[in-house]
RNA sequence: GUGAAUGUAGCGCAAUUGGUUAGAGCUUCGGAUUGUGGUUCCGGCGGUUGAGGGUUCAAGUCCCUUCAUUCACCCCA
């Protein structure tokens, strides 16, 4: 019988490493608090159709990667590919945006897509999330963009490209689309074959195609800006306006096109050159049709999406902080066999006290307990009478003291 | 889904190109020395060479299958 081993795409992330998951979730914690977002939790998995409705159908997450079962109850579900169209979800189920109001909301966890892993990508990947919801003004754009950088900013990230581009609204989009269908047909012969794909189901993918072939066609294309309407180019302008009073640089990118149909107007991404092929730590923008695509009264919105994994991967490379490795502060050191039952009821007693303690468990020789205390500040030794002295391990100075006189040192 | 590379102790590697009982290092554990730890020295544990099949007198090494990893394509965070 051979071992069982995780599945292809997921991982473990072990203690040696899970530290820098918590430190990057709590910085985000913070940074969101500091912009007045709120933490919201949702489920793994929906039902299928919210997906399939909200992301777009003609999109390759809904196309082929999704984890989609049918459960005991006959419903098709789907574990979670992204969070907006989930957060969406609970907006309009719970009436989070009712009379008028907008909700500023967070999140972070694992996200699902039946992809072959490479760098940065997994099937279980890890993304945080922050969306605001019922505002339509580029202030609102302005904000989640601003909120990215900041958090980055707090990682130490370095060398980050913001990269801009509008995709249109309902309304001017299809005259785009149009107009690039029509461009793209005299071309025909010359587009790769995904492209001519494309060209029926969804030809602003095109305009993405990184061969060199369809890439110089796409340079002689439409321009999307030539096709915005009034209201989408003002809300591109107030949106560059923006974010140059506040000081920021960015590309902007006619060929951004993000994979997801739901986007309006603004999308954007933070790409990092430090990561192989996937290099987009983060990607988000405007989906004011989202929530009627879900079912749901008109909302708009606007977000971003930030891969952990990635983020981590950068901040290894660029060897930013992770915070201090977590260790415990005293280690009870058992002098001998005789003593090992007083180590384990000192720490009881320490911990009881909010100290974070620890004692050999494991019958270990007093060299190699004291080899193990190593990551500590301090070392306790207990005799079999239960005498104690408390050790500073910087300094060395060791003291006889009372139980009491340990924690009251210690607290401090 | 496509392509390429890789798979040997817990980890990162070696094995004279097919040849005897697969080796050191780090880690770990024990001992000695050091003031009771972080230095040094000695010793122990640790392997069905990813798995299955084949060729051969002989396979870690060659062939096939399979699983996995890595990188890239596609696409995305």
């Amino acid at each position: 019988m051979s071992t069982i081993i995780a599945p292809r795409g997921t991982r473990d992330i072990l203690p040696c490493e899970s530290y820098k998951w918590s430190y990057v979730i709590n910085t985000a914690a913070e940074t969101m608090n500091d912009f007045g977002f709120n933490e919201i939790f949702i489920p793994l998995f929906e039902h299928t159709e919210l997906f399939a409705r909200g992301v777009g159908e003609t999109s390759d997450i809904v196309e082929k990667e999704m984890y989609t079962f049918t459960d005991r109850g006959g419903r098709s579900i789907t574990l979670r590919p992204e969070a907006t169209a989930g957060v969406m979800r609970s907006a309009l189920e719970n009436n989070l945006c009712a009379q008028g109001n907008f909700a500023k909301l967070w999140s972070y966890g694992p996200m699902f897509r039946y992809e072959r892993p490479q760098k940065g990508r997994y099937r279980q990947f890890y993304q945080i999330d922050a969306e605001c919801l019922g505002i339509q003004g580029a202030e609102a754009d302005i904000e989640i963009i601003d909120l990215s950088i900041e958090l980055f900013k707090r990682l130490g990230l370095k060398n980050l490209e913001i990269v801009l581009n509008s995709v249109g609204c309902e309304k001017c989009r299809p005259v785009y689309r149009e107009k690039l269908v029509n461009y793209f047909k005299q071309h025909e012969s010359e587009l790769c074959e995904t492209c001519l794909n494309r060209l029926d189901r969804n030809p602003l993918r095109i305009l993405d195609c990184k061969k060199e072939q369809c890439g110089k066609i796409s340079d002689n294309a439409p321009d999307i800006y030539d096709s915005l309407c009034d209201e989408c180019k003002d809300h591109f302008k107030n949106l560059r306006d923006g974010l140059e009073r506040l000081g920021f640089t960015y590309k902007i990118n006619k060929r951004l096109v993000r994979g997801l149909d739901y986007y309006t107007k603004t999308a954007f991404e933070i790409l990092s050159g430090d990561l192989g092929a996937q290099n987009a730590v983060c990607g988000g923008g405007r989906y004011d049709n989202l929530a009627e695509a879900a079912g749901g009264s008109h909302l708009p919105g606007v977000g971003f999406a930030c891969g952990l994994d990635r983020v981590i991967i950068v901040m290894e490379e660029q060897g930013c902080n992770f915070g201090e490795i977590p260790a415990p502060k005293i280690y009870v050191v058992a002098r001998d066999d005789e003593a090992r039952a007083n180590s384990q009821i000192i720490t009881h007693k320490l911990r009881a006290n909010k100290i974070a303690a620890v004692n050999d468990i494991s019958g270990r020789s007093f060299k190699a307990q004291m080899k193990a205390a190593n990551n500590c500040k301090y070392i306790c030794f207990v005799n079999a009478a239960g005498e104690l002295e408390l050790k500073n391990i910087s300094d060395g100075v060791q003291k006889n003291l009372s139980l009491d006189e340990i924690i009251e040192c210690l607290k401090k």
